[in-house]
DNA sequence: GTTGAGCGTT
């Protein structure tokens, strides 16, 4: 069967666009999508029963009806989670246009082709609507591109499709999306992303594309390489993606395992209420799911030695006021540890194999902690507390003495952005691990890198 | 083999 054009409308009286189908005569969903995003299927009506009737979807494959796909309109289906509750989407796209999220923005294009010049760019996205900037970044010294650029558009609309979809731009697939400068600090407490365990080798991003667009639009997928066992699906909807987690779904007939998307080791530096204490000689950062980062490579190891003394609390107050006091210092020291790893010997050849999608990079995660400190938090989220000390401490109190904790927001220096909260306490405690660990007190940092005192998380210090 | 790249010389 060779290649035919099926008519698809969004409504059964609106005008139908011609939609290619594969050369088996099956359509592909993600050709649909490409034109209807976030289109999960198709129905028509019946010309003997008069009835819609669905069109037969296997992993996203839509496979034509008994006598072939005819010339009946086909309709978009669109999942559930789309239609729900317009009121809901009205107000959350009320929010935004009162942010100002309307307005365009520089959009990152990843993934170019090394040949692909700005006019390449600019031919190509224009087919979208007006292109008021184009950007392929280059080597200063060589003028070789990096493999990436920026576009902007004068239309919102046209930044919307263009980031709802792949791009093949000189015979790659590129992604579009709004750069990490852009991300808001206030991703949703619940991530639009699911992990993908069990995931096998003959796996594609296109595969899992396919599959997962059933349930809704799936704006990123990546799968780690070398081959790792599993997979990361970004969908537009955060309801979609927390409405999977937990299933096991069969893919190309295995069975994979869908849960939460954990934060990315590199955004999550400040991601989580970070607590140190006076005799806690505490992980604050970068506990990751391998366990306690050790002890020896904290920086923040001669946080362990910070004592109750004035030029701490003085220092404590300054943080409170300028809401990016002390985090300065921690976060260069940070970068100066983390730093000095990048080259990665590939970039001597410039090959590039494209059997990967994308890493959609910094999908915020930081606002899983923003409000996690005391009550007042909320109240004061503009420029830092304006709360004195008084407001933003809680007294805790236990056996072993008083522990004044209080909190301050994180700002990322560059843009401003509420990064997190760091929580500061100063107690009487003496140092984990010279903390009795019978007795019912056994310290553990708990897997947000927290300490906490009960029986969950990771001992830090196994007898 | 169940937690991930790459982000802007102005």
């Amino acid at each position: 069967m060779a290649e035919v054009y099926i008519r698809v409308a969004e409504e059964e009286n609106e005008e139908p666009m011609e939609i290619p189908s594969e050369d088996d005569g099956t359509v592909l969903l993600s050709t649909v999508a490409a034109q209807f995003p976030g289109a999960c299927g198709l129905r028509f009506r019946s010309p003997v029963s008069q009835c819609m009737r669905g069109v037969r979807l296997v992993e996203g494959v839509l496979h034509a009806p008994e006598n072939g796909w005819g010339n009946v309109v086909y309709v978009v289906n669109y999942p559930k989670d789309n239609k729900r509750k317009m009121d809901e989407i009205d107000a959350s796209s009320a929010v935004k246009m009162k942010r100002g999220d309307m307005k365009t923005s520089d959009l990152i294009v990843l993934g170019l082709p090394w040949k692909t010049t700005e006019q390449d760019l600019k031919d190509y996205f224009s087919t979208f609507g007006e292109v008021i900037m184009v950007q392929v970044k280059r080597d200063a010294k060589t003028g070789n591109s990096k493999g990436f650029g920026f576009v902007r558009f004068t239309e919102y609309e046209a930044q919307e499709k263009v980031i709802s979809q792949r791009h093949m731009i000189d015979g790659r697939w590129c992604d579009c999306k709004l750069p990490n400068s852009k991300q808001g600090p206030d991703e949703p407490l619940r991530s639009r992303k699911v992990f993908v365990g069990r995931c096998t080798e003959d796996m594609t991003t296109d595969d899992l594309r396919q599959f997962f667009m059933q349930y809704g639009e799936v704006t990123d997928v990546f799968i780690p390489k070398p081959f790792r066992a599993f997979a990361f699906v970004t969908f537009a909807d955060d309801q979609v993606a927390q409405s999977l987690c937990g299933e096991d779904l069969i893919i190309k007939g295995v069975s994979v395992h869908i849960s939460n998307a954990e934060p990315k080791h590199g955004n999550r530096q400040f991601d989580r209420t970070a607590r140190f204490g006076n005799g806690f000689g505490a992980q604050a950062f970068g506990s990751s799911r391998s366990g306690l980062g050790s002890s020896t490579n904290s920086s923040l190891a001669n946080f362990g030695s910070f004592s109750l003394n004035p030029a701490m609390m003085a220092a404590a107050q300054a943080a409170l006021q300028s809401s990016w006091g002390m985090m300065g210092m921690l976060a260069s020291q940070q970068q100066t540890s983390t730093s000095g790893s990048t080259s990665s010997g590939t970039s001597s050849s410039r090959e590039q194999s494209q059997s990967f999608s994308t890493g959609n990079s910094n999908y915020g995660t930081s606002s899983a902690s923003l409000g996690w400190g005391t009550g007042s938090n909320s109240t004061t989220s503009g420029s830092g507390f304006s709360s004195g000390f008084g407001s933003s401490m809680e007294s805790k109190s236990s056996g072993w003495g008083i522990s004044p904790l209080f909190h301050f927001p994180v700002r990322n220096p560059l843009y401003g952005s509420i990064l997190g909260m760091i929580s500061v306490s100063f107690s009487l405690f003496p140092p984990v691990n010279a903390m009795p660990s019978k007795n019912g007190f056994t310290p553990h940092v708990l897997r947000d890198g927290t300490l906490g005192s009960a029986g969950r998380g990771l001992r830090l210090n196994p007898d």
